[in-house]
DNA sequence: TAGGTGATTGTTGGT
DNA sequence: ACCAACAATCACCTA
């Protein structure tokens, strides 16, 4: 098993003026795609707080989880489906960065790699 | 190649 | 400005 669970959200933040959490090490990584939950949470959140106006974060939060099991597949299919946009959008923003960081990357892995080999590839654009 | 871990995404309210 | 549980996910690295 991978992991069990996201027990430990946090770890060594570092990230004061950055963003949120953890340091990125890409300098520019697009924003991944959300995930169904995301969106889940962004629609449902008005709703559970207004059936639950004195829940906050963590009640919000554990009544969110527990509606998002208690979802069928096609309850979280819409939910799925702006993931899947977003994913879509992410995706065009990763190939560009990939383009760009394509060669940052490389020399980055022979920088830690530190390797004596000359395995120098040139980017013809 | 396959597996695994870390990093990322969004919410509110408090410190 | 950051962190807290909640769930997904997926990109990147390592053996």
């Amino acid at each position: 098993m991978p992991k069990v669970s996201a027990k430990d959200t946090k770890k060594s933040a570092g990230v004061q003026a950055a963003a949120k959490k953890r340091a990125k090490k890409d300098p520019n990584k697009p924003k991944r795609a959300l995930s169904a939950y995301m969106f889940f949470v962004q629609d449902y959140r008005e709703r559970i707080k207004a059936e639950n106006p004195d829940a906050t974060f963590g009640d919000v939060g554990k009544l969110l989880g527990i509606k998002w099991k208690e979802m069928n597949a096609g309850e979280k299919k819409p939910y799925e489906d702006k993931a899947k946009a977003d994913k879509d959008r992410a995706d065009k923003e990763n190939a560009v960065y990939k383009g760009n960081a394509k060669a940052a990357k490389a020399a980055a892995k022979q920088q830690a790699l530190a390797a004596d080999d000359d395995s120098e590839e040139e980017e013809s654009d």
